[in-house]
Formats: C-alpha cells, sequence, structure tokens
DNA sequence: CATAACCTTGACGTAGAAGTAAAGTCTCGG
DNA sequence: CCGAGACTTTACTTCTACGTCAAGGTTATG
C-alpha cells in the first residue's frame, strides 16, 4: 500500500552490497543481465532493491553452476517473464496467453532443476568418495603410528 | 600379474575417448596437470589408461566444482604423491616422511572436502527452491484451467 | 559557488583456457 | 619405398569476463 520507501541506489552501494565492481554492474547490463536501471537527471543510474538480488542470483549461478553469463541470460530472461507473468496476475488478460507463457516459465525451470539436480548427485558422489578416501588414509595412518612405536625414529 | 597388455594410446585416441581435443591434452601437459607421457621414437605421445582416467578426473573438477587449472594442479599433485605412497607401501622407507606425505595428503582432501561439502550443500538449497517453484507454477497451471473451464477461450 | 566524492562513457588491457594455422615429421599399409 | 593420414612444435588468434585508466559531467555540502 504505502509507495514503498523509494530506496533507489546507486551504483556504487550496489557495488559494495554485492560485492562486484561497478564496472561490473555495467557490464551485466551491457550484456542484456540486467534490465537498464532508472537514471536521474544528470545520468546516474538508480538501482532498486530487486536488482541488488538479480545480482547475486547471477552470482550464483555463475559460482554454483558454473554457467557462462550468456546462459545466465537466458535463465534470467526467464525469470523477467514470469515477474511480469506475477504481475499481471489479474484475471482481465487474456488466459490462454498465459497459460502459454506459464507453459514457458515451467519448461524453463525445469530444465534448470534438470541441471542442478545431476549435478547435486555428481557433488555427493564426489563428496563420498572423498570421505572413503579420509576413512582410507586415517587407517594408513594409524597403522605407521603403530609401526612407529614399534621402531622409533632413533 | 600380467604385462598389462601395453595397450598404449595415440593422442588422437585419447582426445576422442575423453571428449578433449589434442591440443588440450598438450596444453594440460605444458601446465603441469599430466605428466609427459612416454614417447615412440619419433616423438608421438603414447598415453597410459592412467592418463584418460586423469583427464576425465581434471574435468570434473573443472566443470563440477569450477576450479582453475592452476587449482587443479594442486590436487592433481597431491594425487600423484599419493600414488607414490601408495606404490611405496613398503616397510622399508622412512617412517616418519610417509606420516609428513600422508598427513599432507589428508589435508589437501580435507579441503577440497571442504569445497565439495559446501557447493553440495548450497546446490540441495537451489534445487528445493526450484522445486518449490515448480509446485506454484503447477498450482497457478491448474487455477488457469479452472478458469478456462468457466470462460472458454470464445 | 567551490570542491570533494561520485558518476558517466570510451577505449584499451589482461588472465585463463583453449582454437587455429603453418610447416614440417612419423607411421604404416600396400 | 611411398603416399595418406596422424602427429610434432611454434606462433598467432579468440572468447569470456571483467580490470584499468582517461577525461569529463553531476551531486551534495560547507
Amino acid at each position: 500500500m504505502s509507495e514503498s520507501t523509494e530506496a533507489y541506489l546507486q551504483i556504487g552501494e550496489v557495488a559494495e552490497r554485492t560485492g562486484v565492481t561497478q564496472r561490473t554492474l555495467r557490464f551485466y547490463e551491457e550484456k542484456g543481465l540486467l534490465r537498464p536501471p532508472s537514471r536521474m537527471d544528470g545520468g546516474f543510474r538508480l538501482y532498486s532493491e530487486d536488482d541488488v538480488t538479480r545480482v547475486a542470483h547471477i552470482r550464483r549461478l555463475q559460482n554454483l553452476l558454473g554457467l557462462t553469463l550468456a546462459e545466465i541470460k537466458e535463465m534470467v530472461e526467464a525469470e523477467e517473464m514470469l515477474q511480469e507473468l506475477k504481475a499481471q496476475y489479474r484475471p482481465e488478460a487474456d488466459i490462454s496467453e498465459k497459460r502459454r507463457q506459464l507453459q514457458e516459465a515451467i519448461g524453463v525451470v525445469t530444465r534448470q532443476h534438470g541441471i542442478v539436480s545431476q549435478k547435486a548427485e555428481q557433488m555427493s558422489e564426489m563428496k563420498e568418495q572423498m570421505e572413503e578416501r579420509l576413512r582410507t588414509f586415517e587407517r594408513w595412518m594409524t597403522e605407521l603410528e603403530q609401526m612407529e612405536r614399534k621402531a622409533p625414529v632413533a
């Protein structure tokens, strides 16, 4: 109901809060990963809280899934569409059109989910292997220690 | 017990089987990720099955964990050391030296394990979020379908 | 209204991880 | 022994994801 505290952020603030550089923010914008933010009269960029969230999201996709910015762009665009869909959630609009959009959104997220699931599984496997290894090492270590007790270092 | 069928592989074969290019194999060698393989008299590289495994391992570390080749090199070197340690597992050698090596190996794998654990956990979170989303979408979808039944498309 | 702090675009630079091309060498089946 | 195809090294190029100036415009504050 409130006009939302008009808490617009300049690029420096966003940079600080997201942990990326200003250059990176402009770069993401240039690449279509962030929508061009609004501007002050003088031309300074004014970001919203949403943009901060977006950047965090982008970074997660980068770091966790190792996706390229191009791939991330696709995802982010789908999310975009989704936001619109959400905003337009009034019954007036064309229902079958909404169905189509929703269908597409489901498709995108399903694909994402597939990627994440697969990676997550491989991760778990890897983790298992490492734990197995560590157990082996610990065993060797105790063996070595016993040998040392029998024949000390001199 | 058998001399192992001497199944040496040329670079082209290895490339095909690992899915990386010949260039990449030479590049990894140059960067110290693969030990220089043996050669034919004429200079052609001769790889072992082990090398194939190594490449697969490197790729997993790259794709799954998103490590740089430099980081992977460290890991791979630790594994190397470990292999030696395993091979030398005769009681003749200096025990305290072995202990030291083993200690180091444990350190390396523990660090790796930390990375993997963290990522795995974050992945799971992400997966959860996506599933949550999908459920929401499905709900919307059924709502839309009901609306459509009440007011058909024309 | 000066001035420091912040921002703008533009252009060029860089590190990582290969791709590609060139020019020559090896291997192996016929 | 010879030619096709596989391989060698060297060198240059590409692509991604930014970093780093440079030169100037804007905003907030005393």
